[in-house]
DNA sequence: GCTCAGTTGTACATCGTTATACGACCATCG
DNA sequence: CGATGGTCGTATAACGATGTACAACTGAGC
């Protein structure tokens, strides 16, 4: 154990309060008595207890970001945009990965490391509304991040969803591209509203006048790029011929694109490619992906920023959904060219 | 703020010390008092202060872990093995990055949120032994992952780095590579023997008899994707006509690939490349990476499992240096072809 | 009925910090 | 010279949990 305010008050001469208030900088201390407690200080090496001062004030300095995968990049992106920015608020940020199971969400949100963290962000992927209403408040505040909405009093940022789908498959009709699959459909959700991403593909595709043929929605089990090539893969076996492929995210669609280059198919001649998240690996493909870029910076500073409000009281503060902005990144995988 | 012990006990009748022991399940507890307590417990909805139990215990049952960079799926994927070694030992991971940066990596093994981390877990880049030397003991064990290698008493994981490299390098001149350029030697420190995969590749050469041209080596200032693409440029640009390419990790060998391609240099037909770390992205794309992959789950266990072996007690441990395994998986980028 | 041992539960101190309340000191002023 | 008010510093009580020491109760054995 390192030496604690006690040693060094007894080493100076003076009481425990006074020590403290040389640490924190508190007023009424005399630059004579303050040089003393701090040569005491550095002799012992004497360094705050943080736990002790924590159950003192209550707060931990530490909120958590759990998020489904870390191996996906455009999550270990964001955890690092986030824990940048926490640390510019003087917070730590403690990472978890929830394998996007239901479960593991629900138990994050309920009190996860009760008293240790003072709030947290959270990246659904399976969490139902239903979960979060028997969230207690003590547990701290809580924002969510991602695809999803929840009919729930908690703060959401996501881009808009459906808005920057609409955007990505509007790139693809404009190439006059009509047979327009699109990859990353949780097989149990496809049909739900609530699945933004495709809710969009298919506003889109409508509006553009295009057939809405549910036979180019391909399911997929997890958002990975072996999913992302098996969903093409098994397109491809029950003899959809799309001219065209928009990805839920950038891994599946580097999954979709290998497995079209495997077979003989020209990405783009033949077939073009989107993706969403914009991880800094599609551009590096042999085909750079174009993408859906949202403005992961934004993102992070929203959510940190957001706890960190709700943390320094102003409780005044009403559950907002945020929408930080995005863009349609355009690369190889879309190039236009002569057919 | 929740309900303490002290609230329980006073709604079940007992005293806190009794509320403790049901929690803790010490012996001594009648079932009849045992049940009431838990009645209470329910109806107030307590849940143990994590805080003041740490306070108390002198420990957290945390443990941060710190990489150079989240954006690199080795590491990414690394702190996802971590995290989940930590769990099954009932340990919290709190990451952090360094950049890279030696200040940063400095700041971390002193003391980095004292009496918050029980240990920690660093994979350093610029860190000096001398910078290990003034560390304190009571600043919890420290376990360092990577390439380099220290000399200090702190117990290190990684794989026999030179060991490895020789073997990407015997796998290019078995295939009958003779100009075999290196990618990633940092700048400043090309010429040390600390650069073990650069030795590696030295010693691999010369034990082929093949010469050992420095002008193959391409320094870079960064890790990513973007330093093996320019590092690759450069050594183009100047004139070198390697027939293959050994990069100090996947990023930069795809990074590389990339590069070539675009000068329409065809992989593995004219130049084979090998990277380093095996991260799932190196499968995937056009040209399939052959690399020398580090056995990532042995290493995130035996780094978490020594520093649990240190904080349970059995002080007798003396530092080590601990070798995992690894293997080189050969893929499409150096594929046997006729040339 | 009394001691003794074993069980069940309590009171209090403790971890290291900060907040509150108050005492000691100094100079100033009437 | 005594009251006033500011400065400087101290003593003590929290925060919420756990470990130690001990008290109260039980039943068995004589």
């Amino acid at each position: 154990m390192g030496a604690s305010l006690k040693d060094v008050a007894h080493l100076a001469g003076v009481s425990v309060k006074t020590v403290s208030n040389v640490v924190n900088n508190h007023p009424h201390v005399t630059p004579a008595t303050r040089e003393r407690v701090r040569r005491a200080i550095d002799e012992l090496g004497y360094r705050p207890n943080l736990t002790a001062r924590h159950l003192r004030k209550g707060r931990t300095g530490i909120i958590a970001l759990a998020v489904p995968e870390l191996g996906n990049p455009y999550f270990a992106e964001l955890a690092g945009a986030v824990i940048d920015t926490a640390a510019r608020h003087d917070y730590t940020v403690l990472l978890d990965h929830t394998a996007g199971r239901r479960e593991k969400e629900v138990l994050v949100t309920q009190g996860f490391r009760t008293h240790v963290i003072d709030g947290l962000i959270l990246s659904p992927i399976e969490l139902e509304t239903s979960d979060l209403l028997g969230r207690r408040p003590d547990d701290g505040p809580l924002v969510l991040l991602g695809e999803r909405e929840y009919e729930a009093p908690y703060d959401q940022i996501a881009i808009d969803n459906v808005a920057a789908a609409r955007t990505a498959v509007r790139h693809l009709t404009g190439l006059g591209r009509r047979r327009i699959a699109f990859i990353g459909a949780r097989r149990e959700t496809a049909r739900r509203p609530a699945h933004l991403r495709l809710r969009g593909w298919r506003e889109e595709l409508l509006a553009a006048g295009l057939p809405c043929d549910e036979s180019l929605v391909a399911a997929t089990d997890g958002y990975g790029r072996w999913d992302g090539a098996a969903a093409m893969n098994a397109l491809l076996d029950r003899g959809a011929r799309p001219d065209a492929v928009f990805a839920y995210n950038d891994l599946m669609a580097l999954g979709a694109i290998r497995a079209l280059v495997e077979r003989g198919v020209r990405v783009p001649q033949e077939v073009s490619v989107v993706g969403f998240d914009d991880i800094e690996e599609g551009r590096f493909g042999a085909v750079s992906l174009t993408t859906v870029a949202p403005d992961k910076q934004a993102i992070a500073r929203l959510a940190v920023e957001r706890v960190v409000a709700r943390l320094t009281g102003t409780s005044g503060l009403r559950p907002e959904r945020i929408q930080p902005g995005y863009t349609l990144v355009t690369r190889e995988s879309t190039a236009p060219h002569t057919v």
